[in-house]
DNA sequence: ACACAACATTCCATACGT
DNA sequence: ACGTATGGAATGTTGTGT
């Protein structure tokens, strides 16, 4: 991706009127998502201000470096990054990106200050899915029974909370509710997790001795195909990724998984499946919880991997807890998964990163390497790595909150989706603050 | 002149090294 | 325990638009 061309036009709202004498306009940034990220800032300017020398603090050069630095930033598998939901070093990263590509320096309490600005500001859903961490966020409780194990009390960072650009007007919208808004404009069922494959073909890239930075994928001629693997977020064949959902609770439960696969919005297939209870690795037991796994999907999976287009289908996913009274059925998790293609423009920021390996180099097992397929890693920094998670997780990732304060985080509900279903894990570790727990 | 937005600075909480 | 580095919220300052 390329944020630097930046042609000469007109425009709306004239900066000239405080720096310069012509007016500027960025040329799109290629990828479709980053543009509006970009023409979301851009447009929504009503002024720049000036250096002392005349020049824009913010020039649409210097925004698009921004805006690329918070894309390819990676943040550590740190406490300070589960806990606080804070990204250390995140700010000089993007001050150093910003030198690197324009050779202009901002320092990083500028960046900071420009990034709380965009917060405030709320320049497009996109770019609070850059600013924000993702958390998946539990439904509403529906029954008492539910209310034991689906603690979810805390408030919410302003990062992932401002709401989705409200007028001043609007009443405040904590991000449970607008997360909730965005879970039902997804389809009403929990957080929407992308899953991103390959398309058939691109496997053998991840054979690739140097990792790939530059070999082709016959499927992919313009770029280096699944030699965008990052070093540890992985889409990648369908078939290679094992279906298998792991979740944590704090207690002992009975429970069923139900899973609705729907074709084009259609339901083509139902099924239902236990909980297996299982054993929690001591350095993901740090909350005392309860593993339980089940298969995702298991009497349809074989069509979707077989499918010629996976992409078509969506899996709504609910853990819903066995009573022995009347109570009903309280749904204890739930989700929707979606499988999608990676956008080739990423394999750029890969490849700039230099940093890329086969991901079976870093594969980890927290839950239950049983599960796992070489390429896939639950931790949760595999999650973080490779591209901005916040950017590939999720177009629902604006449906995932954060917690206020670290004070809160034992509080916090945690549903630990591991097992070979990455990017089930992806959601979940990405909070690893993020764990629901059911 | 005033309101507002853009940007800078200050303050605080936290992680981490010694 | 202390100092340092950092991110982010809160607050302050300054430029811009009307």
């Amino acid at each position: 991706m390329d944020f630097d061309a930046m042609t000469v036009t007109s425009m709306s709202s004239d900066p000239s009127s405080s720096s310069s004498s012509t007016e500027i306009s960025p040329s799109p940034p290629p990828d479709i998502e980053k543009q509006e990220v970009f023409d979301s800032i851009f447009k929504g300017r009503k002024s720049w201000k000036t250096l002392k020398n005349g020049e824009m603090v913010w020039p649409p050069k210097l925004e698009a470096a921004l805006i690329e630095g918070l894309e390819l930033y990676v943040p550590d598998d740190s406490r300070e990054t589960r806990m606080l939901g804070r990204f250390p070093m995140r700010n000089r990263f993007i001050s150093d990106h910003i030198y690197n590509k324009t050779g202009e320096r901002r320092t990083p309490k500028q960046v900071g200050s420009r990034l709380q600005q965009l917060r405030d500001t709320c320049a497009g859903r996109k770019l609070h899915v850059l600013l924000a961490p993702c958390k998946p966020i539990p439904r509403p409780r529906r029954g008492a029974r539910a209310h034991d194990s689906f603690k979810y009390t805390n408030e919410f960072r302003s990062d992932s909370g401002s709401p989705p650009c409200s007028d001043a007007s609007s009443p405040p919208v904590t991000p449970t509710d607008s997360a909730f808004t965005d879970h039902q404009r997804f389809g009403g069922v929990g957080p929407v997790i992308f899953i991103d494959i390959l398309p058939t073909g691109c496997s053998q890239a991840y054979d690739v001795p140097d990792g790939g930075a530059s070999a082709a994928c016959s499927c992919c001629p313009s770029s280096p195909c699944s030699n965008t693997l990052g070093p540890r977020h992985a889409p990648r064949p369908i078939q290679w990724i094992d279906p298998t959902i792991t979740l944590v609770s704090p207690r002992i439960i009975a429970a069923q998984s139900r899973y609705v696969v729907r074709l084009h919005g259609t339901v083509v297939f139902v099924e239902q499946t236990s909980l297996t209870l299982k054993e929690l690795p001591e350095d993901q037991n740090d909350s005392g919880g309860f593993l339980y796994s089940t298969p995702f999907v298991p009497g349809f999976w074989s069509t979707i991997v077989q499918a010629p287009d996976p992409t078509e289908y969506t899996v709504t996913h609910e853990v819903v807890e066995d009573l022995d009274d009347d109570c009903g059925f309280p749904v204890l998790f739930n989700s929707t998964y979606r499988f999608r293609y990676p956008v080739q423009d990423l394999t750029i920021q890969y490849s700039q990163q230099g940093s890329w390996k086969p991901v079976v180099e870093h594969m980890n097992t927290p839950v239950d390497s049983s599960t796992l397929l070489p390429l896939e890693s639950a931790s949760s920094s595999s999650l973080f790595a490779g591209l901005n998670p916040y950017t590939n997780a999720v177009d629902a990732s604006a449906a995932y909150g954060w917690p206020s304060h670290p004070s809160s985080a034992t509080e916090m509900p945690m549903f630990y989706a591991g097992g070979g279903f990455d990017m089930a894990s992806a959601a979940a570790h990405m909070n690893d603050p993020a764990r629901y727990v059911i």
